[in-house]
Order: structure tokens, then sequence, then C-alpha cells
DNA sequence: TAAGGTACTCACCTTTTGGTAAGTTGTGGT
DNA sequence: ACCACAACTTACCAAAAGGTGAGTACCTTA
């Protein structure tokens, strides 16, 4: 296998080029990145780590923002964001209770990358969909 | 609501502002960006649109590339991307068949920034899944 | 002659994901 | 006295995603 063959046809700006050992440790079966990339990429773990970014969030703030998102599906998104150190969860005693969440430094790290790649998907989604070219 | 409210206890460099109209655009259930959004990140759309960012490949090629693929998931896989006008699918009349796939402009667009993406997760991988901060 | 590669599709079944509706706890409002 | 609110959990069910194994057509290689 030759690293260095690239089709001819591919304009040559238009390529990316995987950095090294990325494909070693992303295609194979069962790696932690797979995993990683189930979680961040998993359909509401998006929006949920784009509400925050935009700053610290309670409870029910991001249930509406979300829209559609069952508490089931709030509850559970945020525990493992949560558990992977994306998202700082922040009980107050109070009643009636008040959680805020925000994101962890990982976490905006992270949501930096994101933000580009929805922002895409929102400006092309029409033309995606509508089968133009 | 007062966007300007920020968290005052988030560094200023880490936060990340979405970009004028995202936040109406993608958080809606049912808008269009959603459903974008869900076939670029389904657990397999990643792994083909980042193999493909290394340039023209053939079916079996993808296969093996993407480890642990069913070859019904890699069909359907590049229909949806082929579809959305990111995949190009060039067959060759030949006996044993031979297609080629490889990325459309737009395909290439959207790799550029999904690499990032996946590199961040491979790097962070390991700490991730271990807990640590 | 038989097996294997190539790029698929199809039918069937399992696993995962996600939704619904109810229950919980304690206080404040009517 | 009773309902609502907040932030959840739990049990149950439906839907979607995904895997398995077979079949297809034709040629090449052993």
């Amino acid at each position: 296998m030759d690293a260095t063959v690239w089709p001819a046809s591919l304009p040559e700006d238009l390529r990316a080029h995987l950095p090294e050992g990325l494909a070693d440790g992303v295609f194979p079966a069962g790696c932690p990145s797979r995993t990683v990339l189930d979680h961040i990429t998993s359909k509401w773990g998006v929006l949920i780590l784009l509400a925050l970014s935009e700053g610290e969030q309670r409870w029910s703030e991001l249930r509406r923002r979300a829209e559609g998102i069952s508490e089931k599906m709030l509850a559970q998104t945020l525990k493992t964001l949560e558990r992977d150190g994306l998202v700082l969860r922040k009980a107050q005693p109070v009643i009636p209770p008040r959680v805020d969440y925000s994101l962890t430094q990982r976490g905006y790290e992270l949501s930096g990358l994101l933000v580009p790649l929805v922002t895409w998907a929102y400006n092309n989604a029409d033309d995606i969909l509508n089968g133009e070219r």
C-alpha cells in the first residue's frame, strides 16, 4: 500500500490528509475513539453540547432548548457527557431544586470543533435535502 | 433573555459563540439541519467520510477499512451519502464488477471539519474513558 | 470441476435507542 | 386542601438501527 498515491482527479486543495496514526487508531472495531465518537455524535449529545457552548444553563432551560427531547433522554445524555468529563453538574440544595449545567474545559475544546460542523450542516441542509449540487 | 450575560466562571477564551441564527435553526425539532446532522454523524457515516478523505476507494477497500461494518450497512451508508451529494459513485462496466467511491467537493468541505473532530476524539479517548480530568 | 472474488440485494431477527406516562420530594401559591 | 414546579427515576412499549446468512452473475485461478 502506497500512502503517497492520491487520486489524480481530485483538486489538491480539497484533500484532507489524515494525521499520523489516526487511521490505525479510529478504524479498528472496538477502539476507544469509536466509543467516544459515538457519545459526542449521538443524536442529542451534539445539541446539548451546542446549547451549553452558549454558557451555563439549568435543566429546564436545556429541555426547552433542545426541542423534542424527552426528560429521559436529557437525563441520559447529560449523565454520559458528565461521565466523559465534558459537562459539569452543579446542584443547588434549594427547594424547588435547581441544577446548573455547564461545559468543562474539555467540553469547550470539543464544542469549538462541533460549532463549525453544525454551522456547515445548517448552511447546507436545504441544498442537500433538495438534491441540489 | 439577555444574550450578553455569560457565566462569569468561564474563561473568556473558551466560550464558543454560536453564529447568528444557528440556535434557532438547529434546535427546532424536525428542521433540515437535524436530518443532515443525523446523516453525517451516524455511526458509519463518519468513518466512511473519513476513509474517503484519503482519496478514491472501491467498495471492498472501504469494507476492509471500516472494520466491523456489515455489507448491508456499507451499502446503506454509501447510498445516503451519495443522495446527500457528499459521495460520488463510479461504476465500471467490467467483470468482476468494480465500483469506485470518492468525495464530492461538498464531501471534502465536510471532511475538512470532520477530521479535526475525529483527531480530537482519538487524542482524548483514553483520558475520557478512564475518567481522567 | 470447484472455489473464490466482486458488488451488491433481500428476508429475517436481535439489539439498541428512544418515547410515554407515571411516581417522587418538598415547598409555595390560590 | 390541592395543584404546580423542579429535577429527576422507573417500567413498559414502539421504532429504528443494525447484524446474519443466503442468493445473484460472471469471470479467474487452482
